[in-house]
DNA sequence: CCAATAGTGTCTTTCAGACACTATATA
DNA sequence: TATATAGTGTCTGAAAGACACTATTGG
């Protein structure tokens, strides 16, 4: 907090920067912009902007996220928003001082192209193919990696991992987002009878999916609970 | 991320402010200061100051750790520092825009008193006669609250509870800070097998305590492993 | 029929929680 | 001696992991 009015406090530009991450065709997936400008211009980068004079920093954070992808506006599929963290060591950005609040975004795959009305498009970048650091633009490589360890974690302990799925979804789709996540293989049986016993996970709607070999699997839709008690474990549940 | 340069992006003030732990005669404690100056004058708050031009943020934590508490200082006792989150709601500070920067500071109970080179003099209150709120200035209410929250769940699953002791402790020690902590009695007997048994969490010195009354019990040091697994758990473990 | 996926039952192992019991200090 | 605390042994119930088995679809 600041002591004393007459002190002096050195300006800051402050920023949102979103690690937004879905799972696609089993292998998750982050979004990523292509810089056109310098520092940095035609490198990837996370999504993200200054923060307004007046506005809050999960307001901002939002902003940007329908502005840069279209994702969670009014109406729109569910997503997931929380802060990650901040990140402002004094030369991360070369041409100013600034603080960017990071925020962790999980959504589901969306049928509609992901296309914002900035110039700049969006791409969902499979995550194996982008390696330590990966060339992204600023710290974002460390953002993008704290952001992956939190999911990881998160997807333990609470019901995250239905962020990832459509409104209706099925017991093998939310075990492959979480293979996606973990990057391990899960034993189907273990985690049916966990997911379906797991009080306020999975709401049954009653319906089924159809057209895939196989027994038709009972369509669930997110629980209430946002905690998982006893957590799902990591060594293949 | 900023755009591009020609964009305006208005000045923030970035702050640090510190919610700093200790258990002191079986009972949390949180490190607070009276404010001299308005807004809130005479309110207490947490410790925190503005980040420095050229300072990290984790830097700026440290260094109001050290100003305003003398903790954390060069061979002074084991300390624990991690970034909570970030508060940047418009009004939080009615002076000026402000963004604050939250770090989490678990130490061990002190015999030395607390007291900075500042003229303000930092006290442990405890925690127990704090309500919800408790007259605390700014947002400071709901930082210590986020900060208790993620102390409470970190101890769970890593080595953290061994931060809040001294450089040797018993397997008793420990466990009045897991019942302070979480508020709960936790039974000595199955406790003391959790901490032995998992391995990394203690290292023993082969010393003993001695002068109280009953069987002397073991001194031990803090292990290198950071998570416990698997965890220890709330309900009176 | 077969192949594939959904979902259930059951066995083993691990571990939390309860608590009897032993060990060793102070008063 | 009594009392207090340290530390071990053991039983029970919950739940993870392995995996046999049944259920129900499409081809």
């Amino acid at each position: 907090m600041p002591r004393a009015r007459t002190e002096v406090h050195p300006p800051f530009a402050v920023t949102v920067d979103l690690v937004v991450l879905t799972v696609r065709d089993g292998r998750l997936h982050v979004l990523l912009v292509e810089r056109g400008a310098e520092p940095f211009a035609g490198r990837l980068a996370l999504p993200g902007g200054f923060v307004h004079p007046d506005e809050d920093l999960a307001d901002a954070a939002y902003r940007e996220l329908r502005e840069e992808t279209g994702l969670g506006g009014a109406g729109q599929a569910h997503v997931h928003l929380e802060q990650l963290r901040s990140y402002g060591a004094p030369q991360r950005d070369p041409r100013m001082r600034t603080v960017s609040v990071a925020y962790l975004c999980l959504a589901p795959d969306l049928p509609a192209p992901v296309a914002g009305s900035d110039a700049r498009a969006a791409h969902w970048v499979d995550l194996a193919t982008i390696g330590q650091g990966g060339g992204l633009a600023f710290d974002h490589a460390e953002i993008l990696a704290d952001g992956l360890e939190r999911a990881r974690a998160k997807l333990e302990y609470t019901s995250l991992g239905t962020a990832f799925c459509p409104a209706e979804f099925t017991v093998a789709h939310l075990r492959e987002v979480y293979e996606a996540v973990w990057g391990v293989p899960i034993d189907p049986r273990n985690f049916h009878r966990k997911a379906t016993k797991t009080a306020g996970l999975l709401v049954p709607t009653g319906r089924y999916a159809a057209g895939t070999p196989g027994r038709p699997a009972q369509l669930y839709r997110r629980g209430e609970v946002g905690s998982i008690d006893p957590p799902m474990t990591r060594a293949g549940g």
